[in-house]
DNA sequence: GAGGGTGTTGCAAGGTTTTGCGATAATGTT
DNA sequence: AACATTATCGCAAAACCTTGCAACACCCTC
């Protein structure tokens, strides 16, 4: 909130050098650049001439890839939903190029004007920030103490004063496994995102809970780790395959559940009736590829709506919410049986 | 890109009061503010002298719809390429809600500052705007005089001086009718989005030249159009099915080529014995489907970098291209043969 | 070690936007 | 009807940002 000047001042640079910097002009030092841009992390700059910074009707989406279809179909639903309530949406893809992290497309959105923000499943779902960065337990809460308004989809967490809407993952993961405990099958793997993962975590959790519940086991040599994508799924497949060769898999994800169907197809492996695999999320292509794909359906639509509706609610200064204290909304999965899950030969 | 004086004269009024409207401030009259407003509607205002303004390092990336892969694929390259070359991305979907149009979306960029952009399939490739819709010849050409800097990807039309970058529509429908027809089918439908697509038309005119080199039908009957989705391509087969029932088909998109492919399932019809599909585009999960979807691949990261490096040499005033003469990029798809078609039985 | 080149930075001029203040018109009050 | 009050709007000064230019430092070459 603070005019050329100040940062100038702060940085110990004149003003020339803090608006050559912001303008990305040539003829700064890196060294010097640096310095300012540390500076504007501090203190953000707003230029006092985009006043028209109220109520510009525009609101931040920001989804950290584009590749695992999910995020797209939650895109769309917000947006749909926000054009409705008369706001128009800006999306953000976070983990797009390499130098830009959720923090700096924030700032970015608010130097633009937006009034709230969307985040879907946002960094803070990842329990262990990635060795090298600082971790900055301070970030969201900062933001919050500045007074901006924002909503979480899918990134529930108890340490942060949010408000969120999100999926019952525990449940989910419990649901798919009981599904397929109630088919027949005994070796039944999680083929999960990465460990950092708290959306993993929880659904590893309700994953154990069903399998104890039956005695059935349920040992981290059952859990392969891999990145969120296709390819992921493959290999973490190809892993369980090697070890513990379940009859039966749960994914952290529809998108991660193809890569699995591809690996087992490589393999001549046939599913259903030699592997049963259960997906989550239920992207709008899960009832597309052959076998249907067995998933555990987040209600994006009406998550986006209560997303977008808590976020205009908090806008909105007329019927804006006294306390902004723990709103929270949890969804049920609802199972989705297709053909990609059946009982064991 | 009208600076407050220039909108001030426009409206009749001084820049004062133009500035004290931009900035919500009192001290207003409330029929001289909507004066101002519907001026400002007219030419969007971007602040000149202000700050952060001119350079801001942000494009806006403008896609039709989310819900066909292509688009979030096309997005994300573009997202990459761009951060790359020290850009940050807005993307905006111009088809989810209904009331804001592609129009609207780029006024709300070019008031939030972004420095140029780019229009993934633009509503000008729909040759014929809907009823009811007032057609506007000089949308894009006002823009283009007011010196707002924008590339179209897969968006070429002669009719207007415009950078684009494009996959040659015609050739991809040449090719995979060829390929069609060197396997030996000889009633090769077309399952083509609407009518008034000018892409459509371009592969359909490259489909239709392929089967008269080779004295097989090409008549209308042999093209079903429908909605660019998965139900579209799954109606549009039905309709071939039970009218010309060809051994083959090609597709406008993938998206269309997942929906035919289901479709055939639910009939029993096995693809590709009984029916050979290909598609367009390559999105991502294509090789993720089964049977693994043939189709002509739009080198997509190849593109989006051809479209961003041109748009950032435009934005760059150093190395700014004198001439803005038509400059056009045109790829040749690549034809993916998987394991959607076959020889007829 | 001197000279020229290159890179970096602040200064000051120039252009743009904001805002205090006064002029004018509209409205209300006696 | 005359006066007081308020709302509206333009002028001009102040504040702010950009940019050409010059000063300074550093490095390489001869």
């Amino acid at each position: 909130m603070s005019g050329l000047s100040e940062i100038a001042r702060a940085a110990g640079v004149s003003i020339s050098t803090v608006s050559r910097v912001l303008n990305r002009r040539a003829g700064v030092n890196e060294e010097t650049r640096q310095r300012v841009l540390s500076v504007l992390a501090e203190m953000p700059y707003t230029p006092r001439g985009l006043g028209a910074l109220q109520r510009t009707g525009v609101i931040g989406l920001l989804v950290p890839e584009l590749s695992n279809p999910v995020f797209p179909a939650f895109a769309e639903a917000l947006e749909t939903r926000a054009a409705r309530l008369g706001y128009s949406s800006l999306l953000c893809n976070t983990r797009s190029g390499a130098p830009m992290g959720e923090e700096e497309y924030v700032r970015m959105l608010l130097a633009r004007g937006v009034e709230g923000m969307v985040f879907v499943s946002p960094e803070i779902t990842n329990v262990e920030v990635p060795l090298g960065q600082a971790p900055r337990p301070s970030y969201y809460a900062k933001l919050l103490a500045d007074g901006v308004h924002m909503v979480f989809l899918n990134g529930a967490t108890p340490a942060l004063d949010v408000p969120d809407v999100t999926v019952d993952e525990q449940l989910a993961g419990y649901m798919a496994t009981r599904h397929l405990i109630e088919l027949g099958h005994q070796r039944i793997g999680f083929v999960s995102g990465p460990a950092r993962s708290l959306p993993s975590r929880l659904k590893r959790a309700g994953w154990a809970a069903a399998l104890e519940e039956n005695h059935l086991p349920a040992g981290g040599e059952y859990v392969a780790h891999a990145p969120f994508s296709a390819e992921g799924g493959g290999q973490a497949l190809a892993h369980l395959l090697d070890t513990v060769n379940p009859t039966a898999v749960i994914c952290s994800s529809d998108h991660m559940a193809l890569g699995v169907m591809r690996e087992a197809h490589q393999r001549g492996i046939s599913v259903p009736d030699e592997l049963s695999v259960v997906g989550f999320d239920d992207i709008p292509l899960a009832a597309y590829s052959s076998p249907a794909l067995t998933t555990l359906a987040q209600p994006i639509e009406e998550m986006a709506a209560a997303a977008i509706d808590e976020l205009v609610l908090r806008l909105d200064p007329d019927r804006r919410r006294q306390s902004t204290d723990n709103y929270t909304r949890v969804f049920r999965p609802r199972l989705v049986v297709r053909e990609s899950s059946a009982p064991p030969k």
